[in-house]
DNA sequence: TGTACATCAGTGAACGCGCGTTCACTGATGTAC
DNA sequence: TGTACATCAGTGAACGCGCGTTCACTGATGTAC
């Protein structure tokens, strides 16, 4: 192989953590194999201890890359309370449901990250952190602390309707269910129905 | 072994489900091996395959058993809406979330769930309408299927809840969380504040 | 300018291990005579 | 009452397979002379 600059290491370790991301929400973190997440990366195997020192510290990796990612989108969407009502109207949409790949890392992933080391479970912590200060301070500007508690339960509450949607076989009572929670969200929220 | 009656089949492939259940909660569904399984039935590996034909059918008979079980405890609490608020409560606590092999199958596994068979699927879906069309029937029995949106998304919440609960390494914080979503399936579902 | 060498990201075969599954066997009991 | 046999839940070794991980090797390039 070719003898690259510095920055080359780097890109494949971003490729390697993007298309993991992809591939653990797609068939769960003990359902995603190392073969497989190079294969995805265009890799072989052996190369993956040159990026990482074990498949725990991946996922550590790709879980902090992954809510790092979903602050980022949120905050590049319309500013204030706007922002937050279209981040509850995407979030419980058919489509973020049907593409659990490209979608939000806790609605595919939570309870396998439950079971994780602790270093995995800091990580994402601090994610969801930030997440919930987004909208707090989304809401109340001036006195952001007084609303993260609705955040973080409207924020769960996406999160197992997401999930529930998915488990769920008869597709009319899993849109049934995105649709209701969507207004209850606006709701506790005090936003204004779209 | 000794020549049993025929209830004695039946017993001992109730006390796998059983067990089953607890290790499911407990390591997920793609970390318990067979191995481990019969072992916790008292069992040896060989043993399964008189019971189960795969433990994909396993799973779904798991999940089935598991999920009439949480509705069979719920229709025991205090009859009407006293009932949705002992559910409620009881859902949100530190206990349920500190022991997810004796809690609820959707908290601890519902986004492995979603990722199984069909029919595994199936299982799971007529449980959860069981679950709402009893949250419903309690809050208004002369109505029920108008409050079917409410008692879907409140039960969405409280699964999510949990799973963050577990999945936050600051047990402050995972606390305010419980707390906090309590007050607001309190306020979705009208209920007075205990 | 041309050649020998150092670099190092990536290759691919191999490791022991636990997985889901199969199967020949065991052995305590109820039944037949 | 005593013995031979049928039953069948459960045993435990073995199957091929994919897992996470290791490692000797490759080969295209930049650098040294």
């Amino acid at each position: 192989m070719a003898r690259y600059g510095k920055e080359h290491r780097e890109e494949t370790r971003k490729r390697i953590l993007e298309s993991a991301g992809r591939r653990f929400k797609k068939d769960g973190l003990d359902g995603s194999g190392i073969a497989t997440l190079m294969s995805d990366a265009g890799l072989t195997n052996g190369a993956f201890y040159a990026h990482f020192s074990s498949k725990d510290e991946l996922v550590e990796a790709v879980l902090s890359e992954q809510l790092q990612a979903q602050v980022a989108d949120f905050k590049a969407l319309s500013p204030g309370r706007a922002g937050v009502a279209e981040l509850v109207q995407m979030y419980l949409s058919p489509d973020h449901r049907d593409h659990p790949a490209s979608g939000c890392p806790s609605a595919a992933l939570l309870d396998e990250i439950t079971r994780c080391s602790e270093g995995a479970r800091r990580s994402y912590m601090s994610g969801f952190s930030e997440i919930v200060d987004e909208i707090a301070v989304r809401l109340v500007p001036a006195d952001p602390s007084s609303v993260r508690g609705v955040a973080a339960s409207v924020f769960a509450m996406m999160v197992g309707t997401v999930q529930m949607s998915r488990a769920l076989t008869d597709r009319k009572l899993a849109d049934e269910l995105l649709a209701a929670s969507t207004r209850h969200a606006f709701e506790l929220l005090g936003l204004d129905h779209a």
